[in-house]
DNA sequence: AACAAAATTAAACAATCGTTTAAATTAAAC
DNA sequence: GTTTAATTTAAACGATTGTTTAATTTTGTT
């Protein structure tokens, strides 16, 4: 494999097969077989294109953190008001993250406590440059006068994607609660009521004063 | 093993050890060796007290889920405002799961999607259980009109829940944003600055009218 | 002390794991 | 068309997986 950041077709094939089964099976729980079976390729050709098991998900990792990028930047120059912006980069997050599923699951599940050889360098820098776009906005509603100023800024996007995470990870328990069977449903569900609250959420611990 | 909800002394000690393990390394990434080895066991045992590594997982859960019961019927009686029954049933959400991290890891971890046939029906009976104590509570708030009307209870645990587990799933990353090295700082931060801000949220959603 | 039941052990089981090898096939270069 | 390089394959590697066996030790009962 070439230590540049691009891959050819037949890797991407592999890491797009490699990224549905980690999500689904975890990484322990999916086989370089397993892999190879669905991808319809030999299993030499895991250690033949990445060199093994855990260059593979390191591969995927660099692969998916390169066209994960949140359009943060132009929200900030665009001519909404605080409140606006805030909203926008809500639903920005859901949606990135609904169309991403696999590889956000892969990440909040591998990496929190093992101990992984994996370089996330990549992924804490964007985490670093979209925290930066939300103090930015927050910060310019505060200027206004709009927002409360004791908030704990670094702690919103745990609000705001945690959120999101548990009703996902808990899926079976909320299916049957709000009735929501389908796939459809469900992800409907998550675009229309859940980002509604989560928006409302924010915006009342932005402006609320006690 | 008895089918009863009775484990004996050497069985308590493999289930410990499991469930450390287990929130560590997950299901997959953890061998009965391993798990042997830290109980200083043979190995054959496992199978004698549990019949198969998938029957520990069963017993495990069943296990924690007979102890972990929100004592929240007494905090509906108490005679607190309903905004101070909120901030009490949030301080006893995070100390709760706090204390039983290594299950709610494992159950976190390990029942998102990836179909185990475990009966998760005791933590369910207790999730509804919760959620009704939680839903009169806020319908107290609403009747007394302090709790605006149109918030969808269901999505309330989620953002409490949520908040709290993004953080410790990301802890690295906030560890280092934060200054938080060690243990004893991180769990800290948790039950005071964060739980305010779950607080503060959770408050600031009830009260705040648009 | 003698017996029966329970607990524990070492060893082995087949299955699967990630990885490597060396030969066969395909593609590219000249 | 011949040669070289890249790709793909089947087979095997040793290590580890969960589980079972059958023998042994410990415990409890009479």
């Amino acid at each position: 494999m070439s230590s540049e950041t691009t891959f050819n077709d037949k890797q991407i094939q592999i890491l797009q097969v490699a990224e549905s089964l980690f999500a689904e099976k975890g990484f322990d729980g999916t086989s370089i077989r397993n892999i190879a079976k669905e991808a319809k390729i030999n299993i030499a050709m895991v250690s033949y294109y990445f060199g093994s098991k855990e260059r593979l998900l390191e591969s995927l990792i660099l692969y998916r953190a390169t066209d994960i990028k949140l359009q943060l930047d132009n929200l900030i120059v665009e001519n909404l008001e605080p409140i606006e912006k805030i909203n926008k980069l809500i639903e920005l997050y859901i949606d990135r993250v609904l169309c991403y599923k696999g590889i956000y699951k892969i990440l909040h599940f591998e990496f929190s406590s093992k101990k992984r050889n994996v370089n996330l360098e990549a992924f804490i820098e964007l985490k670093k440059g979209n925290l930066k776009s939300l103090e930015k906005i927050i910060e310019e509603g505060q200027v206004k006068g709009i927002f409360r100023k004791d908030i704990i800024i670094p702690l919103i996007t745990p609000t705001i994607l945690g959120t999101f995470f548990h009703f996902q990870t808990n899926r079976p328990f909320f299916e049957t609660l709000l009735n929501l069977n389908t796939d459809e449903l469900y992800n409907t569900y998550i675009k229309t009521d859940l980002t509604k609250h989560i928006q409302q959420t924010i915006k009342a611990l932005l402006i609320y004063e006690s």
